[in-house]
DNA sequence: TTCAAAATTTAAAACGTTTTGAATTTTTAT
DNA sequence: ATAAAAATTCAAAACGTTTTAAATTTTGAA
């Protein structure tokens, strides 16, 4: 394994040289670069990342702490995460550490973690509204990036979608084809992007002066869309469009309106928010499902990217992103059947 | 964060003598080691670990590479090993590095990870007959421990069970409950296990002279176990009991003998290789599954310690570990119902 | 040719820890 | 009190790299 001492032997040129020559010091005459780089290259030289690291005090390890649930699953958007984010940091020499979190207290994984101290950075991901996380991590001045937002004003790097704007926009657009009774079926209120979905859609509503009773927030499964989706539909008054928070609530959604003997989207749309994982396709349905989407995978190298600036020295303030989900339209939406539940 | 340096200059010691107090050193008196441990408890000292590192070559970290599906999805099996293995870890302070592998070339992301000289050995699962990664890491004198075995006599260190006696002990189990037609329903050939419990299968069969003719081998889905179980009770020579390479295939199985019309166990004998996993349990089944039983996660402390004993310099040939299967009976198994199938 | 400025390279210190072998201190025996 | 042996501690080098500031070399002008 060869080392800066090696290629210095060999070209009679000071260690100093070497190194600046490799690291792109200007002052370094090109012809002496070369040379250093030629040798370099022939000796096989790789630098030594740990010396690198004792050096600048930076390791080129970046933490992520996946939480696990009793049941030994994890959220189904991990692996597109992990596939995502090892291959962004991977480009710039980065190793993703994993460590697993089931504790009840969410910040004791990173402390252990943090003891060891080879850690740049952490991608934080999943949010809670006021992650405790985040302050745990900002009083410290531990560097990381979070994937999404939990508060109005992060004073962090951050990089998501605007979920308030989310489901408002479906409201907008269903509003738009006539839909004057609008169902939420939701995520859980403790993640961050599913309060503030719920905001957003009751903001909504309420503008438009629409009764927000047909609201729903559960953990994301087929069957809890659809029992919530057969039983509004059960309702005297019941919704003539739904807005989903996943393509997994969405089939269960679909399945309760063919099971009440409604045709979608004649009777009852349907708007579902896609990550673009690769399981539930929301081209996959029939017909087609009406979208707002925002692949999960588009994140990674944002993510891994904004860590890595934060790190080399640019400021929180700069690396703030909240982008607009696509509306994708499809044939799971369409105006408003006023005759068929005014019949009821 | 305090230093060796801080510690020698409170106490009026040499730095060498605060590293010998802190790490054992028998020559050095009790008073000063005690002086030394309570200074660096009170600055709150701990070891760089960077630092360690390039004197002692070691890192402290181990890496893991997952096989992702196309489908992001990766084995079942998967969290188990990472929530028991980077607790196996952390109780010796280290890391767990994880990498993806969406290569053709099972080689590749090997090849990756130890370019950048971070990694102390690594954890390989899911070996299939014959495994090029051990090959490749055995030329390069990497360390690392496989959870299974890849061959008959393995050069490394290994900690799994005997899956040639897994099936052998299921034949004869059922055997001497008087069944004569034993059908295996198998994982993928590709998989080291797999290929074990075929050929332990297959050995105890010719054994006692019973046809092997109802073997599959196929990925493990419940869905797989009901098409193939459902084929094989329709045959004239329907087998009069099942093993099965998962509990997963078993509940296919289950569902597969009773559209057939049959009942477990009075017809038909279900036998299952049990991982112990929180999902598809065997006593969830009615009548409860007889299982062969290796909890997974009863793998995670003793891969994690032979990896760290091999790093410290115990040989190979004192790190293999191949356990036997625990036979658990319970409902699923009965004697042969000779009357019932000679009626058919 | 000489001098000054610019370009280039170097020596040395630093990073925090470990460990070899030498130096120093303590203990024991006479 | 002295000498030898044992116990304890220390100085220095090592690990591989980076970077400051000084030293050296090259270039251009007079």
């Amino acid at each position: 394994m060869a080392t800066l001492k090696d290629i210095s032997a060999e070209l009679g040129l000071s260690v100093a040289t070497v190194s600046r020559a490799l690291n792109g010091f200007p002052e370094v005459n090109i012809k002496t670069r070369n040379k250093v780089k030629e040798t370099a290259d022939r000796l096989g030289y790789r630098p030594n990342r740990i010396a690198q690291r004792l050096v600048t005090g930076r390791s080129g390890m970046v933490g992520m702490i996946v939480k696990i649930k009793p049941d030994m699953s994890a959220d189904q958007t991990f692996f597109e995460m992990l596939t995502g984010l090892t291959a962004a940091l991977a480009t710039h020499e980065t190793d993703l550490v994993l460590a697993v979190d089931q504790e009840a207290d969410p910040v004791l994984p990173y402390t252990k973690l943090l003891e060891r101290d080879v850690i740049d950075g952490f991608i934080l991901n999943a949010p809670v509204p006021n992650d405790p996380r985040v302050n745990y991590l900002q009083e410290r001045g531990i560097p990381f990036v979070l994937h999404g937002q939990d508060r109005r004003e992060p004073t962090y790097p951050n990089y998501g979608i605007d979920n308030l704007a989310v489901s408002a926009d479906a409201v907008r657009m269903l509003f738009n084809l006539g839909h004057r009774r609008i169902a939420l079926i939701n995520g859980e209120l403790h993640s961050a992007y599913a309060a503030d979905r719920l905001d957003g859609f009751r903001d909504a509503m309420t503008t438009l002066d629409l009764s927000t009773v047909n609201i729903r927030n559960d953990a994301v499964f087929e069957s809890h869309g659809y029992t919530h989706a057969l039983d509004m539909l059960a309702q005297p008054s019941a919704p003539t469009a739904f807005v989903c928070a996943t393509t997994v609530i969405a089939a269960g959604v679909v399945q309760a309106i063919k099971d009440r003997g409604f045709c979608m989207p004649q009777d009852v749309s349907v708007i579902a928010h896609d990550d673009a994982l690769p399981l539930t396709r929301a081209i996959n349905f029939d017909p087609a499902l009406t979208v707002t989407r925002a692949p999960l995978r588009d994140a990674c190298v944002p993510l891994a990217e904004m860590l890595l600036a934060h790190l080399n020295g640019t400021p929180a303030d700069k690396l703030q992103v909240k982008l607009n989900a696509e509306m994708i339209v499809r044939g799971s939406t369409g105006p408003t059947p006023e005759r068929k539940v005014d019949g009821t």
